[in-house]
DNA sequence: ATTTAATGATACCTTTAGGGGTTATTTAAA
DNA sequence: TTTAAATAACCCCTAAAGGTATCATTAAAT
């Protein structure tokens, strides 16, 4: 009932990274405020880029910069990216495909909080996480 | 983004058990009707019991049970007896403890989707899930 | 050209969730 | 009292997620 670590490193990465969408950030920088394991950072850095969400300029004075307009990156292509997950189609009780013969009262239940949970991710953009002030992009302790 | 399998296995035992509680289970039974791997089944049931939400009843003609009044086992329960993660303060960027001077909007937007979802599971007791017909419980195909 | 500060690639290690196998124990029924 | 049908206990296997280590490559600065 969470999401993986490697998509919540996911968030913060990203969501840091908006503050600022015209800087480079090195991942010695990310990883200095975003309490991240070095080498996992990394990796995953190299794999954002991979995705289309990040790219990255090798060399001295390089590092990684969002790929895409701010208000072109939801939420959800940051989950989708980092854990392909969500998409399944699994309903309460992890049923694939459903052994009944009528649906059941979760069933209803259960998919409004997805759907509203999913809404969310789908229509929230990084650019939306800065208007409203979203701070992991102002104040680190 | 969803429950483990052992949670989702959790859950249709006991909304299975739940139809009439005053029936014994036996394995085999639950493994005939719930698509869950026997050996598993069985040691989830022994878990099961340990946690006090089923009674075993061990010999010939034994099976399992459900261990209290159906309205006094919510779905929440079954979800912490399974998986100890929902209870767990973790943020939207997965943070423990809060890195930022000020929260971040992602704060009472996710934590508004999160205590949706802990209320469902919280008020949600097995007598509700039948009284509403919650047909895993009904007729299966 | 050489150095240095950055990322890229790859392979390995560790932990945990999920699953399986075997033998012991219990108890109703024959 | 023996047998059969059930659960209990214990140990091991596998795959995937999370994390680490090492070396190669790039490109600006000197
Ligand atoms: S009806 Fe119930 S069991 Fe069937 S798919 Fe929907 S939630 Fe799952
Ligand atoms: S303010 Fe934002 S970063 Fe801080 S705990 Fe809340 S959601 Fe997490």
């Amino acid at each position: 009932m969470n999401f993986t670590k490697t998509t919540e490193y996911g968030l913060r990465i990203m969501s840091y990274m908006s503050l600022d969408n015209s800087k480079l950030y090195t991942a010695n920088d990310l990883f200095n405020n975003l309490q991240i394991p070095f080498r996992y950072l990394r990796k995953q850095l190299n794999f954002l880029s991979k995705q289309g969400l990040l790219v990255s300029i090798q060399g001295k004075q390089g590092g990684y910069q969002i790929a895409k307009p701010l208000h072109e990156i939801t939420l959800l292509n940051i989950v989708e990216a980092t854990d392909e997950v969500i998409p399944e189609n699994k309903c309460f009780f992890g049923f694939h495909d459903c052994p009944l013969t009528e649906k059941c009262s979760m069933h209803d239940k259960w998919g409004d909080v997805r759907d509203a949970t999913l809404e969310i991710l789908r229509t929230t953009t990084l650019f939306d996480l800065n208007k409203e002030k979203c701070s992991i992009n102002l104040s680190l302790k």
